[in-house]
DNA sequence: TCGCTGTTTAACATATTTGTTAATTAACCG
DNA sequence: CGGTTAATTAACAAATATGTTAAACAGCGA
């Protein structure tokens, strides 16, 4: 057991996680989902898209907002929900640092040698 | 509110969502993120760099694994674990789906991307 | 102003998650 | 066998998350 530096070796890794975990509730990975392909879109359509009520919704939004998924706009008595696009270029840059892993059809073994020929990153 | 069928739109992806929450725990974070830069690591291993129990540990090993998320090699006492490479190709493809989003601004990043432009969409 | 629509906040019950320590299982070695 | 190491499971407390309904807030328009 050591400091926290060991649980948090780079820039950041507290906030991506934060980020994954708003993800990891369906609902709120739906609603990303959904404004990442429909653009801005108010509350109350999502209220109607999604098997809760519109009180949930508002919350779950709440929590994507605080964790920097999606920016909010006021127009009107609407609020406009989008997808905050900085946060999903983070969580891209994260898997992309990753890619050993994911790219082609790779091995365990293959990744990693993957890993010592391109160290930079 | 619609049926469960509105908050699912594509294929599987209820079970990236449990993968996201898996990896929303800043210690499971941090456990990944080692394990994709160190390839194998046993669990004792993992204990001794964070900064909870062993059994706290054993227990987050348990839910990456049955998020799909690291594979189980038993080697004698030990148990070795390692990154599942589908699972991780699974969350780059779903950043890569929506990469609209997030690709406008880093030049760097557009060449990597320009890798992958033949692939989906 | 009054009422209507859109959205959030409040209050509260329930379920899940996370951590701890103690006990258990399994493999290794003298 | 008996002791030691590696890891998990059990039992339980505390914290967090999620959903509901009711109330509050804010903008729109007659």
């Amino acid at each position: 057991m050591l400091n926290s530096d060991a649980t948090d070796h780079a820039t950041g890794n507290a906030e991506i996680a934060r980020q994954f975990a708003a993800l990891g509730d369906p609902i709120r990975f739906a609603i990303i989902d959904r404004l990442a392909r429909e653009g801005e879109v108010p509350a109350g359509a999502l209220s109607e898209g999604f098997a809760v009520s519109a009180p949930a919704v508002s919350r779950h939004l709440g929590v994507l907002h605080k964790a920097g998924l999606v920016q909010r706009r006021v127009e009107g008595q609407r609020r406009l929900y989008s997808v905050a696009p900085e946060s999903m270029r983070r969580i891209a840059l994260w898997t992309l640092s990753h890619r050993a892993f994911w790219q082609g059809s790779l091995s365990r073994l293959d990744a990693l040698i993957a890993l010592e020929e391109h160290s930079d990153d």
